[in-house]
DNA sequence: AAGCAATCCAACCGCCTGATT
DNA sequence: GAATCAGGCGGTTGGATTGCT
């Protein structure tokens, strides 16, 4: 079976978009909403398919997109979500407020991939692909395999901690349907119920790091008025997500610590600093009644990283000191990511290495 | 200035998932 | 349960631009 393609009406044009489309476009989504894409060029007046609009408007007209040159923070974030997440964009694009994950996407492939080829460093696994190097330096090599391994890990306990109120809030959710039947309501629901897909965690429970929250993302743009009725309901789910994750990290953080060895104490210092961190700011969000904002929980993810890296730029001196490679690069780092960075941000474009 | 190569990035394509009929 | 629809995602393409010789 299979169902046919979108754009296989003849007549449809395809290619760049000039000014007057966007225009049409601009002003229809401005007065109506986009409601259906498919629906869309028709009234619209455009000669195009509803998935060609779709992508025109979420990945250049949209008004809250920001162009231009990335900042170091953003391919800071970039790089260290890619390393937990792999080619997920729409999900490392929830943690950058204002980039398209196409955007993310062209950058990583024309930009941030190379830079870590060059630097001997696999940008799928991130972790460096020179056999001698690894050699040379296995206590080295094992303490970036066992961060990369435990931020790997904290990401999975936290999509485990997110699906898991996801699956809760569904049982609540449908209690309170039997109870009162509102359009809004139903309209959470079946938000809800939404069995966990490859990218579920982001796309079911995105209000502890998106702005745009469970109201606006998950019910269709049209439903305003329903959000702001929805509001209570709302912050009570995003509260309960954030107690599931407080509980989560509180129970499995230190049981986490403990079964690593001495060897890697130094890492486990950092994350458990991390961790800590985190729990400390989701129960103060908490006591505030605040949804953690994007950049909020995303800095959260990056801090220890980020305080590193302004130390180390603070001392003034390269750490790879233009060599970029062998094992001395990573004995005089503690921290794999500070690394990259210390690379990415020493390394002038034009220089050998790149 | 011309020709070629490398790079960039907007847009397309195919596939997947969830909802609906 | 099957078929279909609608939306979203990631991979890829190809035209435009930039850099190099």
């Amino acid at each position: 079976m299979g169902r046919s393609p979108c754009c296989d009406k003849v007549g449809l044009k395809k290619g760049p978009w000039t000014p007057e489309e966007d225009q049409k476009l601009l002003a229809y989504i401005e007065e109506h909403g986009h409601g259906s894409w498919r629906a869309l060029p028709a009234k619209a007046g455009l000669q195009r398919c509803g998935k060609s609009c779709r992508l025109r408007w979420t990945n250049y007209l949209r008004p809250d997109i920001k162009r231009g040159k990335f900042s170091l923070q953003e391919e800071q974030t970039i790089i260290q979500l890619h390393a937990l997440l792999g080619n997920r964009w729409s999900a490392i694009a929830t943690h950058l407020s204002k980039r398209t994950d196409n955007e993310i996407k062209n950058y990583w492939n024309t930009h941030l991939k190379k830079r870590l080829t060059k630097m001997g460093i696999d940008p799928v696994t991130h972790k460096p692909k020179n056999d001698a190097l690894l050699s040379s330096s296995d206590s080295v090599h094992s303490k970036t395999a066992s961060n990369l391994s435990h931020m790997a890990q904290w990401e999975s306990a936290r999509l485990e901690a997110e699906a898991r109120l996801v699956r809760e809030s569904k049982i609540r959710s449908h209690n309170s349907l039997l109870q009162n039947n509102h359009n809004h309501l139903k309209a959470w629901n079946i938000n809800l119920e939404s069995p966990t897909s490859t990218l579920s965690y982001n796309e079911n429970v995105p209000s502890i790091m998106s702005s745009e929250g469970i109201g606006e993302k998950n019910i269709n743009n049209d439903n305003e008025k329903n959000n702001n009725n929805n509001n209570n309901n709302v912050n009570d789910d995003e509260n309960n997500v954030v107690v599931s994750m407080i509980e989560f990290v509180g129970t499995n953080s230190s049981s986490m610590v403990k079964e690593e060895g001495g060897d890697d104490q130094e890492n486990w210092k950092s994350y458990e600093s991390f961790t800590s961190n985190l729990h400390h700011e989701l129960t103060m969000s908490m006591d505030q009644g605040d949804v953690i904002a994007e950049e909020g929980f995303t800095n959260l993810l990056l801090k220890t990283n980020s305080e590193d890296l302004s130390l180390s730029e603070s001392g003034g001196e390269s750490n790879n000191g233009g060599s970029g490679s062998g094992s001395e690069f990573y004995e005089d780092n503690n921290n794999y990511w500070n690394s990259i960075l210390n690379l990415v941000n020493s390394s002038p474009s034009h220089s050998p290495m790149f």
